[in-house]
DNA sequence: TTGAAAGCGCTACCAG
DNA sequence: CTGGTAGCGCTTTCAA
């Protein structure tokens, strides 16, 4: 490797300061035309690059952000991501990613790389951080968890999507509380569902929890018993769902709707319900609560809630850059649910 | 914000030098037992987080690998980065992801965003890079892209998984050669197949034409007739998938079978078949040539390739870890493709 | 419009 | 085993 050239040798090889290169560098004050080329032309002589250390020393700033997720394979933090490193981008940041592999069933382990995560973005000198769910998103905390995150919001500007913590330094930011459901549970109820199940999705996690309570209010306003025999919960991919869905069917709980608690989950069970003969939607309904992007793809197209992920993400981030030039909180914008009807549910008796 | 705290303070704070407060940070030299401890208490209690900046400045050392990849969104990209984010962590590097957006379809716009990266990986000082995909999977390089990346490549180890260039400072790594493909069409072929269509990817994309010539060279070397008529490309997801099919269909080709890119295509396919009134597999028989997370959920389960990308994300981060540490480059595994028989290919009269 | 010089926080070398 | 100190490459006064 080739040693790094310095500001030096560009201020040296075009006859002029260091000062002056510098000036060109970040234009921070005039330049004349004539030595602005000169250096232009050595900076691109050397294919210089200006040393982020030495820059973030003395500025305070890396011109980096820092994105701490539990799972990047699962569509919903995959399409904020790309919102979220698109924004970063356009405002002149590069993006730090934590994939911390952080599972609510796997919490004590996981947990020291969320905790690893804030000390890394302390030390890297992140210019704010954004913690999308994780442990944020559990009903309740590790209290080494909120003192990490609390350390760590104490010296850069953080915005976390999960359950809020009060008395907290970060910004949280809450995903849906359950309107979507409503929507969800409505629809199916007008096609004349009476037994609607609900799959998928990790008790103490707050979404779940949420959608869960949404799903009982939404049967309570609706006149409807709730049966805790219709709920199977599991985790949020498509093996949760065919699990999920398997175990209801097995245990002999009449139904004729499925909630799934994603597009993942609705394929599981997609999978399941045809393992046991049972038709999508002749037989039995589905509807997903989180579209993710193929919905308009399955077989049949599934009827899905747009919960607008993509928005999420950019709120999310305007947040955070908002937060980081000091700007007043802005309300956020908290996307509304959209439910989109496609084939997988059909009108019954 | 309260102002970081820095090395000196710790070092008041614990009545000692801050040589020493470096000493027992870096286990660099012993330190007395008494002494240790005063200092970690102290770190401890100001939740000490050293600056990475001014670390880097004198070890020349980031602790930060970077990754550039065209689309996160895409499941092949995303098992790849869940592996390479997680040996890099385990290495105790952090990982500066750039999703760059990269797309044949629009590279003169998208080429910036990977010559930006390019730049900014130097100037963050990233101790190695990895370059997945994107301009460097096309079969023709733009010069400036060659450029930007030999520079990067000057400063800093950089490996790439793409269409090998030669004479290039960076170490390039292939994605498996078309033997898949073999499998698949010899599959299909023993099952009764002769008209086997082709469906998505990328013209100019290596990967997409290397595909092709191992399609053509399989069906000659089963004594099959090349129909270009039966191939069909657009792009790497479902739409595409739907798209490419549905043009095939359409356009009135006739065939028993269609091979799709990878299981985002089939998914695609699978919808465009439903649509026109054909089953999978009792009309077409379908095989994805490059397995996803679901396949074994989809309705039918899809027959597929195992390309094995988690491992490929495995050899490629180990390949940079190698090169970091200056090993001679290691005979790097390429991944051997598995077919994977499920049930969405029929055998036929 | 330009240059000189003082650090930014840390590591590593040299003394002791 | 410990402390002092010289930079690392840059930005930012302060003078000229």
């Amino acid at each position: 490797m080739k040693p790094a050239v310095t500001i030096r040798q560009i201020a040296r090889e075009s006859g002029v300061s260091v000062s002056t290169v510098s000036r060109v560098i970040n234009g921070s004050a005039p330049v004349s035309e004539d030595v602005r080329r000169r250096v232009e032309r050595a900076i691109e002589k050397y294919a210089y690059a200006p040393s982020g250390f030495a820059r973030g020393l003395v500025s305070r700033r890396s011109m980096i952000i820092g994105v701490i997720m539990p799972d990047i394979t699962n569509p919903y933090f995959t399409a904020m991501f790309r919102e979220i490193s698109l924004a970063a981008q356009r405002a002149g940041y590069s993006v730090l990613l934590f994939n911390t592999g952080f599972s609510a069933a796997t919490a004590g382990e996981t947990t020291r790389n969320e905790l690893e995560a804030f000390k890394v973005m302390q030390e890297k000198g992140a210019d704010g951080v954004l913690v999308v769910g994780g442990q944020a998103d559990l009903v309740r905390l590790r209290p080494e968890y909120r003192r990490g995150l609390e350390d760590m919001a104490n010296r850069v500007p953080v915005v976390a999507l999960g359950n809020p913590v009060d008395g907290s330094r970060c910004q949280f930011m809450e995903r849906e509380r359950g309107q979507g459901i409503y929507m969800a549970v409505e629809h199916l109820f007008s096609l004349g569902h009476r037994r609607i199940a609900f799959v998928g999705g990790e008790t103490d996690v707050a979404i779940t929890e949420r959608r869960l309570g949404a799903y009982g209010d939404a049967l309570a306003a609706l006149g409807l018993p709730y049966d805790r025999n219709l709920v199977s919960t599991s985790d949020y991919y498509a093996p949760d769902g065919w699990r999920a869905a398997d175990r209801l069917i097995r245990q002999g709980t009449a139904f004729t709707a499925v909630m799934a608690m994603n597009d993942g989950v609705a394929l599981g069970a997609y999978r399941a319900l045809a393992d046991h003969g049972l038709r999508v939607p002749e037989d039995v309904s589905v509807i997903s609560c989180d579209q993710f992007f193929d919905a308009d793809y399955f077989t049949p197209r599934l009827t899905a809630l747009n919960q607008h992920n993509e928005l999420l993400g950019q709120a999310v981030i305007s947040a955070l850059l908002a937060r980081m030039r000091g700007d007043a909180q802005s309300r956020p914008l908290k996307p509304r649910p959209e439910l989109v009807v496609r084939e997988s549910c059909r009108r019954i008796s």
